[in-house]
DNA sequence: CTCCTTTGTCTTTTT
DNA sequence: GACAAAGGAG
């Protein structure tokens, strides 16, 4: 008896498979995170690889943490040896140690999406674009593409030229690069490509990683961008120890660079790997993966693959249509209660949203009922004004360099700095090609700024050095306490007086038990670590702890399970998304059926699908159809009747989805492969659905088996009828869907 | 330089 | 409808 034995064929092949490149397509819930967790136990105690030769990379600190956990727990001493942590803290701790090879030193700050937003916005300013023509996001999301694909400045301003967009686009980069530098900075997209290039420019620092790390293991494979398949391919060339964990289903990060190619390439790069299929699922019941099957069969780029499971058949997944998205949450709530009043906990259930604004009824309508819940995403802790005010002094402190810090606080609190002060300082500060701390310790020297502005600047970068000796010290709880008093931060929040004024206090006060948090649970706690888990932790890895409903997105439930999942806002313009239609585009719809199909597979026992007919969206009412992934869905798996509110099941339901959805599934744009089951096929177009029974008769349901017909309600274009099943009981259903058979 | 009003914008987002 | 950014008055 070992602890293999608890695994599956297949599963135990990928384990005992350590030498040589390995890809592991595994589908949800397959298990392959138990997978990836006792192959390190074999590769550790039965292969007697030293721990710190195995290297697990993952995509979030949640699945990091979880993994860490799981193989801690089932190898227990010099396991903490081993690296279990995302793509970016493994980059970070590779360029801390070498990154001076590359023109940075190692206390490098790390930029997050607001500090680069705002440097692209100078970058564009100082160019005299039309921030009309060329918005920041834009430039964000081509400078990211870039660097994703590991083009540098230089190779995007070569391939450019001719394209008078792309020519200015490439400006844009090459400034905002060079930025950086002064900075010494790093955004998250420099975390991988910088290292990369460290490995590609420096073979001895490569070497010495490579030696470091035989055994690498990649989960969530799928979502890899080409920068980070180059880092794998640069660390797994020597040793070709290499396992990668993807699910091509579940790639639902393409708009972000994950390329699915990466999975395709993996064997062309590694030709002698092996390739393994996890193909049965232990999550969900039968009738939730043909739920999710029949959406993502769909799909065309696919890779051959079919997810079955031993489990029960389970309960039918429900669909419901109401008249608005509050009637909508209303009934999501009292199905919550309703399971919960007979014996499950709040935990037990997720409500999973395609946009973060549709949570907001959630919240409501939970308060309302009294149910518990918690919100994921929105604005987090570390995004916090308050929070991210402190956090650049602190930034400042560990990198005087650090430009966009030092301009976020040079007047937080008011000390009577303006704008056009800062301006000057700037203009000075690139005429030299020096950092914006180093222009204003030379205040004197800039002759634009007056005697008194002078004199508030110098006081500025005296407060700064002192924070520096203090920060020298090593105690950063220390330098916390300083920085909030001498400063007045604390101090005008607390004259302010008003809620929102404690609010902030209070989380000041929560980010300063951070601060000891880290300090007493660090083995060499410094400020510079601090940071970097600031920069790179974000707030999801929330403990799940306390008993209470989920409200997130999708992209965030990935990797998540629950009991009950509840995909809200099935319709046309949210699921699939507004863009995605009007865009036309094939792949970006095929990236929407994934995140179908990844929300679906969240579910354990009962999935539910709903829509609402209006719903406020940008402040506007919305009048949507239902959501062509309903209409995918094979009828046999799906339960139209909604058991959560029948009220709420409008009499011109029917009418309704047939005469909107039939012009949709109708446009060309998304034609699909194997033409599946429409509503259409279920009534002749607009002429009344016809039935060939009456109330007493016996009928037969696809799914049901025989009945006996109770109630009969024409509908206008459609009948409901009751129908007392001999095996199911009573059950209300549309005519058009029950697809009743008379029994002669 | 600061405060207040108006205008614009709006998917998803592991780090 | 919510929030940030830009513009104008004090």
């Amino acid at each position: 008896m070992s602890i293999y034995d608890s695994l599956n064929q297949e599963q135990r092949e990928a384990v005992f498979c350590t030498d040589g490149p390995l890809l592991l397509l595994a589908g949800a819930g397959s298990g392959k995170t138990r997978v990836l967790v006792h192959r390190i136990a074999y590769l550790i105690e039965e292969k007697k690889v030293k721990p710190w030769n195995i290297m697990a990379i993952t995509f979030t600190n949640k699945a990091a943490k979880e993994m860490r956990e799981r193989v801690d727990d089932m190898i227990g001493y010099g396991a903490s040896d081993c690296w279990v942590s995302t793509f970016h803290s493994s980059c970070v701790r590779i360029l801390r140690r070498d990154i001076d090879k590359l023109g940075y030193s190692a206390n490098f700050s790390i930029y997050d999406t607001d500090d680069q937003k705002r440097l692209i916005k100078e970058v564009l300013k100082s160019l005299q674009y039309d921030t009309k023509q060329f918005s920041e996001r834009a430039m964000m999301n081509a400078i990211s593409a870039a660097k994703e694909q590991y083009i540098s400045p230089a190779e995007y301003m070569e391939d450019a030229v001719g394209d008078f967009r792309r020519e200015k686009i490439a400006k844009v980069y090459v400034n905002y690069q060079k930025q950086l530098e002064t900075a010494n900075a790093l955004d998250f997209d420099d975390l991988l490509y910088k290292t990369v290039e460290l490995f590609e420019h420096h073979p001895d620092v490569l070497e010495y990683w490579q030696e470091r790390f035989r055994y690498i293991m990649v989960d969530e494979y799928q979502d890899t961008n080409g920068v980070q398949f180059i880092f794998i391919k640069q660390l797994a060339s020597k040793y070709r120890n290499i396992c990668v964990v993807g699910d091509d289903d579940q790639s639902i990060y393409k708009f972000r660079g994950a390329d699915v190619r990466n999975i395709l390439e993996f064997e062309d790069f590694f030709p002698e790997s092996t390739v393994i299929k996890l193909e049965q699922n232990y999550r969900s019941t039968k009738n939730i993966l043909n739920v999710a099957n029949s959406v993502i069969r769909n799909n065309t780029a696919r890779m051959d693959k079919t997810l079955y499971t031993d489990n029960d058949e389970g309960e039918t997944t429900t669909f419901a249509q109401y008249q608005d998205n509050y009637k909508e949450a209303e009934a999501i709530a009292d199905e919550v209660s309703k399971i919960v009043a007979s014996g499950a906990n709040y935990k037990d259930f997720a409500v999973l949203n395609r946009t973060n604004a549709q949570s907001r009824v959630f919240e409501e309508k939970f308060g309302v009922y009294n149910i518990p819940y918690k919100i994921v995403g929105g604005v987090s802790f570390y995004s916090r004004m308050e929070i991210r005010d402190i956090v650049a002094y602190l930034k400042l402190v560990n990198n005087l360099s650090d430009d966009q810090a030092m301009k976020r606080i040079i007047n937080v609190p008011r000390r009577g700095i303006g704008q056009t002060t800062v301006e000057k300082i700037n203009e000075f500060a690139m005429e030299r090609e020096i950092a914006f701390f180093d222009a204003a310790s030379m205040v004197e020297e800039i002759s634009t700024i007056s005697k008194a502005t002078a004199k508030k600047i110098a006081a500025f970068v005296e407060m700064i050095d002192d924070f520096t000796e203090i920060a020298d010290k090593g105690d950063i709880a220390e330098l916390y306490d300083k920085v909030v008093e001498e400063t007045g931060y604390l101090n005008n929040l607390v004259l302010e007086g008003t809620e929102d004024a404690k609010d902030r206090i209070n989380n000041l006060e929560e980010f300063k038990s951070k601060i000891v948090d880290y300090e007493n649970n660090e083995a060499e706690p410094s400020l510079q670590g601090f940071l970097t888990d600031v920069a790179l932790i974000s707030e999801v890895d929330n403990l799940v702890s306390d008993d209470a409903v989920t409200v997130m997105t999708i992209h965030s439930a990935k990797g998540l399970e629950f009991p009950y999942v509840f995909l809200s806002g099935m319709e046309e313009g949210i699921f699939p998304g507004y863009m995605t239609i009007n865009s036309g585009n094939d792949d970006d719809m095929e990236e929407e059926r994934r995140l179908f199909y990844v929300g679906a597979t969240r579910a354990e026992k009962r999935l539910y699908l709903s829509a609402s007919k209006r719903r406020m969206v940008n402040g506007q009412q919305q009048f949507n159809k239902v959501s062509r992934f309903v209409d995918e869905i094979d009828r046999e798996y799906l339960n139209f009747s909604p058991t959560v509110d029948s009220s709420a099941f409008s009499s011109d339901f029917a009418a309704d989805i047939f005469t909107k959805t039939k012009p949709v599934a109708m446009k060309p744009a998304y034609t699909l492969k194997s033409e599946p089951k429409k509503y259409k096929d279920a009534v002749k177009d607009d002429s009344p659905f016809e039935i060939d029974y009456k109330v007493g008769d016996r009928v037969r349901h696809i799914k049901f088996g025989s009945g006996t017909v109770k109630e009969i309600t024409p509908t206008g274009s459609d009948y409901e009828v009751l129908v007392d099943y001999d095996l199911r009981g009573v059950r209300r259903s549309f005519a058009s869907f029950a697809k009743l058979k008379k029994e002669e």
